[in-house]
DNA sequence: GCATTAACACGTA
DNA sequence: TACGTGTTAATGC
């Protein structure tokens, strides 16, 4: 339950491919980070960063869903953001040097890839394909973020649920996300802040519009075109 | 009135 | 058996 995930293994050549930065990077660079990168395996409610802990690491989810939230210290608890497969965050608060202003922890059972804090830097130092992939990925960050704020103020679970599933199958921040995402109704529930009730009952209208199946402990989502529709026009 | 919470039965892994 | 889903009842604003 406290400070840093359990098993820690080295990357496998799996891990590895599933780490699309790395691939992003010139061939010198790529050897000296996979190098570098060690992998956490989290099991459901693991915690893997903790509010106002010193970050030591840049964290990835490599398979499995984190979730970014401020727990209830005082006031409501807020998520601020899923992580699902191929997301990488904190490094926002590691160009700070700053401690973690939120909570990461599994929502089930996950794998975690992790680069030191030092080396980090060093990429940051030597490696413009490095910067660019954090550039492009803090600008696709702050436009998730904004648009959380107008959903937010939406009342319609409907389009809630649509904008938040879409947020989740971002292809920038989050390229190899399965077609099949394995959440419950409930996960969703804490993810979105509604009630798990509302959460099922949008996400049947969703299905009966042919945009999601439902499956046991998971969502399919059969056509990311009309779900961008659904959750752009709030039809009835 | 409504939206949220609690409680239930059922099906699935 | 434990968990997730879908529905209904109770509660609070």
């Amino acid at each position: 339950m406290t400070g840093h995930p359990r098993r820690r293994r080295s990357a496998t050549p799996e891990d590895l491919a599933q780490i699309h930065w790395l691939q992003r990077l010139a061939p010198e660079d790529r050897a000296w980070a996979a190098a570098r990168v060690q992998v956490h395996d989290l099991a459901p409610h693991d915690v893997l960063c903790v509010f106002g802990d010193q970050p030591t690491h840049w964290y990835g989810t490599l398979h499995g869903l984190l979730k970014l939230s401020n727990d209830s210290r005082d006031g409501l608890p807020i998520t601020y953001a899923g992580l699902p497969t191929s997301g990488w965050f904190g490094e926002g608060t590691l160009i700070k040097l700053e401690p973690y202003r939120y909570n990461v922890s599994a929502l089930r059972a996950s794998t975690v890839g992790s680069l030191p804090v030092a080396d980090f830097h060093h990429l940051l130092d030597v490696s413009l394909e490095f910067n660019r992939f954090l550039m492009a990925q803090i600008n696709e960050r702050l436009g998730q973020f904004m648009a959380a704020r107008v959903t937010d103020r939406m009342r319609n679970p409907e389009i809630r649920v649509a904008r938040s599933l879409l947020a989740l199958f971002n292809p920038v921040l989050y390229p190899t996300v399965d077609a099949f995402f394995q959440i419950t109704q409930q996960e969703l529930a804490y993810l979105i802040g509604i009630p798990r009730q509302r959460i099922n009952e949008a996400l049947q209208q969703l299905a009966v519009k042919g945009v999601v199946e439902l499956g046991y402990g998971g969502v399919r989502v059969l056509d990311t075109g009309l779900l961008s529709a659904v959750a752009a026009a709030p039809l009835r």
